[in-house]
RNA sequence: GCCGGUGUAGCUCAGUUGGCCAGAGCAGCUGAUUUGUAAUCAGCUGGUCGGGGGUUCGAAUCCCUCCACCGGCUCCA
């Protein structure tokens, strides 16, 4: 016998042998039918394994992330079949579960397979799905292994055969297709009622790209036919946030083949958006101790040199130009750090100065590859919101947490809830891709974990994820379809300082070598401006809005009075305009509506008389009569509590 | 950069197997309407069908090539 600890802490007894299936069945039939995979000790199994020890045992189903990936992955199988079936001959890469849904990698030889082909697997998949096919597990020798996939001719498996551990590798067998895999899988393919291949797509073997490109079929399945339509649903509503359809509709930002692809142009709305936010941080970072500087759009080559940004990304840079005459090579400005080191250079530094923090809007330039290019999110050109702090060792810590604090204080003014902190170390199996020593780059980790740590941040590690000069802790948000994008980053780096021979004077009359933090809480502003208009769908927050309140008039006749109005929400500091068309008041508000402007004014007979203004909220509807004064204090108060001020 | 897809007016889209001057709605302009909480009516303007080359009596429709964009991959100082 053997005893089966539940979530809840009861303990069964159980001959050895039993199933979680078995186990759910006793509990009842209803979740028997649920049950998808089973958590034994912590590791997922089929639901129809044999659990020969004791163990704590939690049945998973479609409610349970463990239960879903089982499911995803068993899809990912049903799908192999599916293809292989329509096209013999095929052969398989890797076919994991992902966060929503599946994918496989497969090389289909001489064949292309376009979105057409997508609806004739759907359609085999619910007809297997349908045959109830049940997956067998096999344990099978190494030896065994490579003469099934030998004689199958699928070299992708071969060389994922080589990498395993003999007495490791099992096989999963159900219906006409056998694949190299460690489970677990659904107890039969009927679980799966609702199907959808969402996208074809290319994906290098190994993500190698010097490897061959495989093609790799991305999809969902559900248990229900109702939930893959919510999914759907969802997905088109997502869509409709997308930055670079509001920032057209919205008339934020614009692109021109003319000026070149992943050159974003401002336009006005956009341009007063951005520099509201650029506004709002340089008035946290002044009461934060930091020093406005202003550096060029370009840089002499050797600066580059210097900083090793040559060596590692001169090829991948645009051109450099050079002057006519003397032949002097210049890089446009890729990133503002160099640049700040001579600043400090530029006289002697005590002890006592530091921490010294210069702060730039920046713009920098960066050959990005151009099926990169992406929105705001990918450019060309953008602006960091950037700082480096020259610091001694003693200080990173407490700057770090100061760079931590005023992140969260932007985080939480715009109300971004979902973001993931990263910490970036390098990838210990290639350390040809960093510079400087392991004693100055052990030490930059250990402070940034042991920031984490001490500040109580729920932080993943990512290794390989560092940039080549320095670990970095970094915030990740995600877009409306799900893509995750870096924001605010806080690098340590020991090397600049190194090689830019930065010193200070310390308190023994010695010369010392400071630390450099560099740090940008947005990021970029392009990125973060696309990553808030997804995040809120344009309804900017008051203080950020391009227009606050738009003034609308019943009709001609209360022109004079719109224009009273707007001069007072003007000497006010909100900002308003007057929609003085010819058109009916409820038109003047769907288009008002339509634009996102976050209060509608409505001003007719009855407010001229009583010197009011009827207030409509976007999105809200109707609020009633106020007096002007009465919307002044209301919008400001709004404005200052949305910015963290005090009012 | 790589794989696949898309490219018709400012925007959203129609354009049958290649065939008469390329269409619609919205936006814009002009006029009428002077309006009370999500679209008033009428008229008009606007496109070398992404660029270039080719096949053909004839190309938005077929072929080649370049560009841009979309979905991924790779990359991201």
């Amino acid at each position: 016998m053997i005893n089966i600890t539940l979530p809840d802490n009861t303990v069964q007894q159980h001959e050895s042998g039993i199933t979680a299936m078995e186990i759910a069945k006793k509990i009842s039939e209803g979740l028997a039918r649920n049950i998808i995979s089973a958590e034994v000790n912590g590791e997922i199994w089929d639901a129809t394994r044999p659990i020969n020890k004791d163990a704590r045992l939690k049945l998973l189903t479609w409610n349970d992330d463990g239960g879903k990936a089982t499911m995803w992955h068993s899809s990912a199988h049903l799908m192999a079949e599916a293809i292989e079936q329509l096209f013999p001959g095929v052969k398989f890469g890797i076919g994991p579960d992902i966060e929503n849904g599946f994918y496989y990698d497969i090389d289909t030889g001489d064949r292309t397979l376009t979105e057409s082909d997508l609806v004739d697997i759907e359609k085999r998949m619910i007809d297997l799905a349908r045959e109830k096919q049940q997956f067998e597990r096999v344990d099978i020798s190494k030896p065994e292994a490579l003469k099934y996939f030998t004689e199958k001719g699928d070299e992708y498996k071969i060389e994922l055969i080589n990498d395993l551990t003999d007495g490791e590798i099992t096989l999963y067998k159900s219906g006409t297709f056998t694949d190299l895999c460690r489970g677990p899988h659904v107890p039969d393919t009927g679980m799966i009622k609702a199907v959808k291949l969402l996208n074809i797509a290319g994906a290098y073997w190994r993500g190698d790209e010097k490897r061959k490109q495989l093609t790799r079929i991305y999809g969902i399945t559900f248990p229900k036919k109702k939930e893959l339509d919510e999914y759907l649903l969802m997905l088109e509503e997502a869509k409709k946030r997308d930055h670079r359809k509001l920032g057209k509709e919205l008339e934020l930002f614009t692109f021109s083949q003319k000026v070149g692809s992943g050159l974003p142009l401002w336009l006005p709305k956009g341009a007063q958006l951005r520099e509201r936010l650029e506004q709002y941080l340089k008035r946290v970072q002044k009461e934060a101790g930091y020093l406005p500087v202003i550096t060029p759009h370009i840089g002499n080559v050797n600066l580059y040199k210097i900083s090793g940004h040559y060596d590692k990304y001169g090829q991948d840079s645009f051109r450099p130009i050079t002057t006519p005459v003397e032949g002097e090579a210049f890089f446009l400005k890729p990133m503002n750090c160099p640049h700040h080191c001579e600043i400090f250079n530029a006289k002697p530094h005590s002890y006592k100065d530091l921490p010294i923090r210069y702060a730039e809007f920046g713009t920098v330039y960066r050959y990005e590859q151009s099926g990169e290019l992406h929105g705001l999110t990918r450019v060309r050109g953008f602006t960091q919101d950037d700082a480096h702090i020259f610091c001694m060792p003693d200080q990173i810590k407490d700057e770090f947490k100061s760079v931590i604090k005023i992140i969260m204080r932007i985080f939480k003014a715009l109300d971004f809830k979902e973001f993931v902190t990263q910490i970036s170390l390098r990838d210990p199996n290639t350390p040809e891709k960093y510079i400087g020593s392991d004693e100055n780059w052990e030490k930059a980790e250990r402070a940034i974990i042991e920031v984490a740590e001490e500040e109580g941040l729920d932080a993943i590690t990512e290794y390989g994820e560092a940039a080549f000069y320095g670990p970095k802790m970094d915030f990740m948000v995600k877009d409306a379809i799900g893509r995750k994008w870096q924001l605010g980053t806080i690098q340590v780096d020991y090397n600049l300082p190194e090689r830019f021979d930065l010193t200070y004077t310390g308190s023994d009359n010695e010369k010392h070598r400071p630390v450099m933090i560099h740090r940008a809480p947005f990021g970029s502003l392009e990125r973060f401006v696309a990553v808030l208009v997804e995040h809120c769908a344009g309804n900017f927050p008051l203080w950020l809005s391009p227009d606050q309140a738009i003034i609308l008039p019943i009709s001609e006749k209360y022109q004079k009075f719109a224009e009273k109005v707007l001069q007072f929400l003007n000497n006010s500091d909100i900002r308003a305009l007057i929609d003085d068309r010819g058109e009916k008041i409820s038109r003047k508000i769907r288009d008002a509506e339509v634009k996102k402007i976050p209060y509608m004014l409505i001003v007719g007979e009855k407010e001229e008389s009583e010197n009011q203004v009827s207030i409509r909220k976007h999105g809200e509807g109707d609020l009633g009569s106020f007096s002007l004064e009465e919307f002044a204090v209301l919008i400001n108060k709004e404005v200052n509590r949305l910015q963290g001020f005090e009012v």
